[in-house]
DNA sequence: CCTACCGATCGGTAGG
DNA sequence: CCTACCGATCGGTAGG
């Protein structure tokens, strides 16, 4: 048995992901520096280097951690189906919970789209373009059967949607004032980012449907 | 008459902070060194610092031009009133018009919110949430005339609408592929973006209204 | 995983 | 608005 200082000792390398991730989520890439994660890390900088060759390798890892915990998760969280109603509600939720588990997840996703669009084009015409497809297509099924608004535009619908979730992630600190409570903004938020979902996507009950001529 | 190498000789001041605002948008501002603005205007660094006295000083104007910019514009396309529904929809145009005319503006929004929480906060406070308030009022006024759903949170709505807008200009580069179209994206996730504000705000015409007992 | 060290660049100053 | 220059810090290397 050796001695050892540190309460956790072997996994210095997911240590450094983890600290690399919080801080490169709260102060963005440029405004991240090595030294700053080797510190909280507590080891020193050349050794952090050893972990990985360059600050722009760790990114990449750090981005690619993220991505297969997408990957891990989106056919899960689609699966969460019960009727097409709340089928629906409970994707949105799930997608709110996917990033309200870590805060940092959505300002990283932001800050990439905002650093390196090109980089983040690649990914997503990769590994979620699929998952809009398929989720549209159930969308356009269902509109065949009367039950969401003729008007409706799938794609641009799914991804108005994700730009809210990840909106109200990322504006959580910022928009408090703007909404009355103060404190209950995320709810609040969350729940009328999933009222105007809904209201936008499906026909009134009772309505056109409803077994008619 | 004095000779003058430089197309724009006199505004110097003016094209340091378009440059600057132009860099901070694409890059961040601890990615944007005050050598690159200097190259950009084509003066040396220490005379970019004789007309702003640090890079913090350069920022905090560059943020204070666009939030001016903001407390003339407000006002102006608030006023693009007509019917309530048509209102509605023009209001909206604006928005993403105001975005739309400067793609650097919503850029430097979303960057400032994740770099410096506080300080938008406050900022939203005292010039934001005034107006904010306002159209929340106008919607109460028009959902005790029926007009508007009976389950809307008029001041979370207006903030997600606000981050739809926002979302669709950041996204601009990174969603084509999401949406079939291409090179039509932004057209199209304008489109759905009003379609989506106006199914979730109003009530279905010809429904509960319409002089009924 | 560390000590010792490097060239380049950072924001900024002195002084004109 | 410039030349000349500064201390501090940057990402990274050598060598153990």
């Amino acid at each position: 048995m050796k001695s050892r200082k540190n309460a956790r000792p072997d996994n210095v390398k997911e240590r450094i992901l983890e600290e690399a991730t919080r801080l490169f989520a709260e102060n963005g890439f440029e405004g991240t520096t090595i030294q700053a994660i080797a510190d909280a890390v507590g080891i020193r900088k050349p050794s952090l280097i050893y972990h990985f060759a360059s600050k722009d390798a760790l990114r990449e890892q750090v981005i690619e951690d993220l991505l297969s915990h997408w990957k891990e998760e989106i056919p899960r969280l689609l699966m969460a189906a019960t009727d097409e109603r709340d089928r629906f509600a409970s994707v949105v939720m799930a997608l709110v919970a996917f990033f309200q588990a870590d805060r940092n997840r959505a300002r990283l996703v932001v800050r990439e789209i905002l650093d390196r669009p090109d980089a983040v084009r690649a990914m997503v015409k990769m590994h979620i373009a699929p998952w809009v497809r398929l989720i549209s297509d159930y969308i356009q099924l269902d509109r065949g059967r009367g039950l969401i608004r003729s008007d409706v535009d799938p794609q641009a619908y799914i991804v108005q949607v994700v730009l809210m979730v990840l909106g109200t992630m990322v504006a959580q600190e910022v928009a408090g004032d703007l909404v009355e409570g103060g404190e209950m903004f995320p709810g609040q938020m969350v729940a009328e980012l999933v009222r105007i979902s809904r209201d936008a996507l499906f026909v009134e009950p009772g309505r056109g449907t409803e077994g008619a001529p």
